[in-house]
DNA sequence: GTCTATATCTTGATAGAC
DNA sequence: GTCTATCAAGATATAGAC
């Protein structure tokens, strides 16, 4: 490369975004040590501070803002085949049971744990769990809006179903069992289908 | 007393758990230090290797199992006074709204943190919150079957309803706004509704 | 930019005087 | 049964050689 910058550093500051991401998942903010993230991302520890010299909570921020954004991608990616609003959210519930069983049951949202661990103890990364939920209750929302759900309750109804699914993932992983999800599934289409106006 | 036993003793001992309740709702399992409880409890820090001699995960399992029996009546209590669940389901998601701003944010539910925390780490712990959770499901279920709902349909409602108010709560700490529990109230009772025949 | 060694602090846990 | 001192191991973070 003309400008000497070699690939091979964002590819390392890559590797560490992900192992840090994938450690979260499973054992949380406070439960994951900064040496655990290196090893497991085949960094020497130094990199670590090397590109984020903000320390932990620097790189917790980024994973959590980096996966929210792959996330919300999944949301236009799980609805889009869908014409009926009904039929796609409990797909959707149906689909995260299978990938809850492919994870065995570590976490399929990448910043739930954290979010619970921070609300009241770090207010930055508090705000930065706070703008992915949004982020993602605005994209279903708009979703559920085009599929003929007026007003406000669009909105309301997305982020509904986005707090329905976080709290079947919590008791699914509690009962190692997607059983909670699958009722959910029903529920979700309760809910969606309550919203519209011939519902 | 007659056997020479004061009741100190478990005074001390109710402290520690009463402690480690408040500071694991807040901080989490992970995130909260044996000697933070200690100090809390006003208990020397010896004490809590004395009433838990299995040390902190003892106390942890304690602490989910006794704040799972207290929250187990509180759905009794909330149910109780209505004849419809519908509107039972709606108002205890507006009650729960309250209660959030009264704790600031903190975890109105004692073992939500925890759960997500050492569902993949602890498996003696994640068995506590899966029985905890279990036990809250079979009764609101029980609730439900009572007032209308028929079959397996009552403990699939029930798991829905909690799985969409530990969600909500999730979103609603993030956001430091109680809007997503108002919202899922409105969820709730939709949920409760199509579950009953003439729903 | 990479990598090692280390400083400093805190953790869970234990020993032992009282 | 109360309380203190301490341990070994872990944490986050930094310094500095290469």
């Amino acid at each position: 490369m003309s400008d000497g910058q070699t690939g091979s550093t964002h590819e390392t500051r890559q590797r560490i975004v992900r192992a840090g991401t994938e450690l979260f998942r499973r054992s949380g903010y406070t439960g994951t040590g900064m040496k655990q993230i290196a090893e497991a991302a085949g960094a020497p520890f130094g990199s670590i501070y090397h590109f984020f010299p903000g320390g932990k909570a620097q790189l917790g921020e980024e994973v959590i803002r980096t996966s929210g954004a792959v996330y919300l991608g999944l949301v236009a990616t799980l609805m889009a085949p869908y014409e009926d609003p009904v039929a796609a959210t409990a797909d959707a519930f149906t689909a995260a049971a299978d990938t809850l069983l492919k994870l065995d049951f570590a976490d399929p949202c990448p910043i739930a744990t954290v979010a619970l661990e921070v609300a009241s103890t770090n207010e930055a990364l508090r705000q930065a769990t706070s703008e992915v939920f949004d982020s993602w209750i605005e994209r279903l929302g708009a979703y559920y809006a085009a599929g003929g759900i007026p007003g406000p309750a669009a909105r309301e109804t997305a982020a509904s179903v986005i707090a329905l699914l976080e709290g079947a993932f919590m008791l699914a992983r509690a009962a190692r069992s997607t059983a909670p999800v699958l009722s959910a599934s029903g529920a979700a289409a309760a809910i969606v289908r309550a919203a519209l106006p011939e519902g």
